[in-house]
DNA sequence: AATGAATGAGAATTCATTCAT
DNA sequence: GATGAATGAATTCTCATTCAT
């Protein structure tokens, strides 16, 4: 933890490169020599480039998922959950720009579609967000506080569309709108459009009534 | 018109190798070769594989934007609007899977941030999105049947980014729900949430009113 | 002569861009659109790329090597012919500095090796200098207006370098005299480097006698 | 030292190549064969072809300059400079045949035009020749030997292109005079047209003098 | 004579990866 | 663990030339 370890050095350094000029505009070359190692000690760590872009993904994406499932355990009532959810969301990627740049520039491309193992396994962690979801959308529906008016799967689905393409668009600047102001855009309507209907909570029959 | 000419044969071509392999997946050999011309030809007609690539987006934005522009002209009020803007960007990207995937599997990692004329063209071009939105978020003020909670930019921007994130959940196979019935969601929550308050149309006055 | 014709379009624009961008990176497309013909056309007139170049050459070293030829038969005697010679020499490519620029540039590399007909054909025009630089030298020899320390062809070989190693330093700008000094500064040199020996004119030996 | 190293290798074998047969003509694939060595090793070493190329032209030119530049500093007078001057020169580009023909048919043409850093610094070294010339003429002014009729800086361009024009020709066999031959008639005439007046040396006076 | 779409054989360059030290 | 010279397959792009109209 003390000593700066080439292994982080490198992963630093890849990060600001791929965010920047994207994962296929970096060289092995480039980065060996930004993170002062020869090209041969990235692949003594990392196995490959692919490998150590896997990495940064992985590791970000692990710290994102423990602290959004954290969250969702921890809300009072399902409204509040999705709250504190959105605002995480936007929260974590503030503070995580240059990470998060890399996925959303260059991940689908280059490893979506390829099944070997690890790629695989690392597109499964991301899917856990539909999971958490789910389950904060269920709770909601338990407590009353939320009234989705479609399936919950289908739901969840659509939340993460919103939370993935207005982030996107916000970081790529293909919208003005930051991202602190985005999070309240998105809470808002989110929790309007899974409001109670106006004539209280007990009208409410379809599923999950009493 | 009636000749199927060697430049629309190339672009089919591109258009399915590129959805079906990705844009860096795919030589000019390839293209060649599939649409029965000399590599030459390629660039003969379009100058670079970029050019290729940018025609089929072009081609396509355009082609999309107009049908939206002329869907947000002819809607009785806002609200209709908005539901018809919704429904003919599912069932078009539907209709146009091919040539979509290739934008969304390729288009930002690759020209998104070089500013050379044509592909900065080409992205404004997709901004119009925006601006369709805002038209139709304005007439539904107007009209009464939209109530935005946030200013008309912002909810503009929260309605593309739905749109594109929900759209390339489902195309790229991150989600399970399918573009016909993610187009009924959307639909669903967007009304619902830019839905007027409960007490009545009548108590907003704001602008429009009488 | 009253009509622009393709022809002369053509080798007018071929000459400025072999002259400006050099004869490898000229391409048959430029010359085309440039001179507002069908790139076929070039093909119907000069037969190819090289043909186009060689007939540039070809003129313009015709067109030399007859005024040059002129004066030398004109001279009242030796030493006034050679000093005609060169200032012609530098008048001449003061006025077409554009065509010389493309031989001094591109000859030598791409058709200087070649033994096929033409090209061969072009260079030896080219040495007709020597011949005439000889005929006069021989003159000023005879009419003891010369006294070369050597042989007639070493020294006349020796001018031509003079001639072609001072225009092109200066053409090229990797000298900054320009060529009107230069006339003046060659021709000062050459005939005091070929002058009589002090004694007189009669008494011509070697070279440096007592 | 001892170690044949591939870089040299590869700088031998292009500089063979380019003589026999120019820079265009010569692949990077035959130079690389030739030299034993993989392709991409030429780009490891010297990042491109004209890399390849200003290399041996950066290397050949300055061991010349080098030569040169001891020689004018070594000389008892200045006319013994100049002389030693040319010998040096003719005898150098003797012993450097091939290197020197390298330059001689390819370098204006590719990059003497070029403006990127490398090109332009090594047109620059070759620069150095003019000052060498006006440095020795400066000293056979000063110390009697040498009385030129021009403007020092004229007379050392006259003398550059002087060099520069009899070695192209006698190399590219434009004139049949042989580089050892040419050494000796350079050296007579330059001596004669840079001679003292008959008058004698001693009463040298600038020139011009009544 | 004129056209210009089509050609296709090259050529230079890139870069992730390996492996002997 | 670390190095970095060497690799070589793969790829985009060039452009003089042809030929059917």
């Amino acid at each position: 933890m003390g000593e700066p370890s080439r292994r982080d050095a490198i992963l630093d350094v890849a990060s600001r490169l791929f965010a920047e000029k994207g994962y296929n505009n970096t060289t092995t070359a480039e980065i060996a020599q930004e993170a002062g190692v020869a090209e041969g000690t990235l692949y003594h760590h990392f196995g490959s480039k692919d490998g150590i872009f896997l990495t940064i993904f992985d590791e970000m994406v692990e710290e994102y998922m423990v602290g959004a499932e954290r969250l969702a355990g921890e809300g009072t009532n399902g409204a509040g959950a999705l709250s504190s959810l959105i605002r995480f969301h936007f929260e974590y990627l503030e503070q995580n720009k240059n990470r998060f740049l890399v996925i959303l520039r260059d991940f689908p491309n280059h490893l979506a579609t390829e099944n070997d193992g690890r790629s695989a396994e690392s597109r499964n962690r991301f899917r856990r967000m539909t999971d958490i979801l789910s389950l904060v959308l269920t709770q909601g529906v338990n407590d009353g506080t939320l009234h989705p008016s479609f399936p919950i799967r289908d739901t969840a689905a659509l939340l993460r569309g919103i939370l993935y393409g207005t982030t996107r668009h916000s970081m790529l600047g293909i919208i003005d709108t930051p991202l602190s102001r985005l999070s309240r855009v998105v809470e808002g309507y989110c929790l309007k459009a899974l409001s109670p209907p106006p004539g209280g909570k007990g009208t409410r029959r379809k599923r999950g009534t009493k």
